[in-house]
DNA sequence: TATTAATTTATGTGCAGACATAATTTTATC
DNA sequence: GATAAAATTATGTCTGCACATAAATTAATA
């Protein structure tokens, strides 16, 4: 790590097999390999079989963003968490979205529009849907005592999904909502979640103004 | 991972030790560590010393955002980059930098206003700040031909930092630049660098109207 | 009874050695 | 000279064993 940051190793130089660090270091290879691993997963190597490791030519910086449960971030943040669910109601998939999730025409959709509060202020207003055929059973459940987030965090197995995250201005509807001006400027995030290869749900949540989401690097 | 995901193991539970699952599968401790720390790794799994491993409780969603060189996010895009050094000069650090980057008050800063070009369309509008005491070799650099985030990433050791995104209403100076309407939703991403707890620069990226920052889960 | 010290224990990290695997390079074949 | 087969090689992954370390538990002490 200090070679590279030194530049002794430059980007795209080819750097010692893991033997001859382990020689020159006086460890054992597995420890040099755990080593390299490392720095390899967080973007500093480049490594491939019999080709070697590499300093990566574009140190992409990569930061993790958490993205909590809705009412763990409120908490977090020494506020009490409450949630209005506006509307739900079932519907079909629009042309756009069976063609971005690969949805039939006859697929049956959960449709939900849900408030979530900050000690009584709009902290974000979250617009879903939810694929039935993939979660029949969230149409037990009391989603006006669990919101349909934590029920599905807690009822889905893992998943793999991602996030998009961008600015828009305040629709008149939103502005109402969140009780912010017209065209004010919200936070939006973006989330697709699967279970194997099938969509489970697609959220959008426009955060109120005053919203920051931190990563650490 | 399948007994977290089929609730065989459910949050807060303790899973058993090391050994016993060694034993289970047939294998060595060494391999159940590597996939337990691998599970920790993703927010899966809880770990202590002693006290043993359970259940992540909540199972923070991780997501990498990669954040790269601006030049490459617009080349990445199929467009031609470029940028105008709009503005730059040495300045002292106000009364808020100094306390949130405990900069002395005779600290020099170098001030930088970028604009950076997407087919010269306007990308991304960047203030920066430079702490000089920390990187004086900069004000050496042609920074006309190379931007300064390429100079810092190309010639700063391993460093680390913080991102905050958010959203921010363009002002009439912003919407002038970026080319776009006052008020516009702008999404904002504030990032500051430190090398050895000393902070090396510190920049607001604001970027034009339609930016999607996208990460994978 | 409260505090401190000693013990226990699950995970953390290291070693040496072995075999697996994917790429590359060399050799053999047509 | 082009293609296919064999050998080579750096990393990938595992085993078995050992000791380190932090936290919980128990025992000892004031």
């Amino acid at each position: 790590m200090r070679r590279i940051g030194d530049r002794v190793w430059q980007p795209g130089d080819l750097i010692p097999a893991e033997i001859e660090l382990a020689e020159e270091f006086g460890c054992a290879r597995a420890t040099v390999n755990r080593a390299l691993q490392s720095l390899a997963d967080s973007g500093l190597l480049d490594r491939r079989r019999k080709a070697g490791t590499r300093v990566a030519l574009n140190p992409v910086r990569k930061a993790t963003v958490e993205i909590p449960v809705i009412r763990k971030d409120v908490e977090s943040r020494s506020k009490a968490y409450s949630f209005d669910l506006l509307d739900r109601k079932q519907l079909s998939p629009s042309v756009l979205l069976q063609k971005q999730y690969g949805l039939s025409k006859s697929a049956h959709l959960l449709g939900l529009w849900t408030l979530h509060r900050s000690d009584t202020m709009p902290f974000a207003y979250e617009e879903r849907w939810i694929n039935l055929s993939a979660v029949p059973e969230i149409l037990e459940a009391d989603l006006e005592t669990l919101s349909a987030n934590e029920w599905l965090v807690n009822n889905t197995p893992l998943s793999h999904g991602e996030f998009a995250f961008s600015a828009r201005n305040a629709s008149i509807a939103e502005s109402r909502i969140l009780n912010c001006p017209q065209g004010a400027a919200l936070f939006v995030a973006d989330r697709s979640t699967w279970v194997a290869d099938q969509p489970v749900t697609a959220v959008r949540l426009a955060y109120a103004p005053g919203f920051t989401m931190n990563t650490t690097v």
